[in-house]
DNA sequence: ATCTTGACTTCGG
DNA sequence: TCCGAAGCCAAGA
């Protein structure tokens, strides 16, 4: 179970961080895709530490149903992952496998255009 | 073999 | 940014 390497990837994601379906089966190169990964996940064990509930869809929104939903929300916002928009802001909580913490996009000022190219 | 369903993502309007 | 449609794939019925 634990050495199926869909959960050998999640028991990587840091406390408080998330990850979408369709990373973890980009990292994996998963033939199935991010649904590959989430039956991964619908047959995931307990007991092993495996923090399934840090997985979650791609525009940040959980996509499990109840009941096993609000097990997920309470587990996230015991992490520290704000959900009270009802939905998680990717570039805040956001991370991947490959290139870590996802960055935050720069502030979208309004003065660009005067700004002089450097580098 | 066909159809439905789901812990999905991307694209176009 | 929001929403529906389409693409996608494995499992069950």
């Amino acid at each position: 179970m634990s050495w199926n390497p869909v959960y050998r990837l999640i028991k990587k994601i840091p406390r408080g961080r998330v990850t979408t379906y369709g990373e973890l089966a980009r990292t994996l190169r998963l033939p199935g895709g991010a649904r590959a990964v989430g039956y991964a996940l619908a047959a995931c064990p307990n007991g092993y530490g495996i923090p399934w509930h840090r997985v979650v869809g791609a525009r940040g929104y959980l996509r499990i149903g109840e009941p096993h939903r609000s097990l997920q929300r309470q587990l996230l916002r015991s992490e520290g992952v704000d959900l009270e928009s009802g939905r998680i802001d990717m570039t805040l909580f956001g991370w991947s496998p490959l290139h870590g913490p996802r960055k935050r996009p720069r502030p979208r000022s309004k003065r660009i255009h005067s700004r002089e190219r450097r580098n």
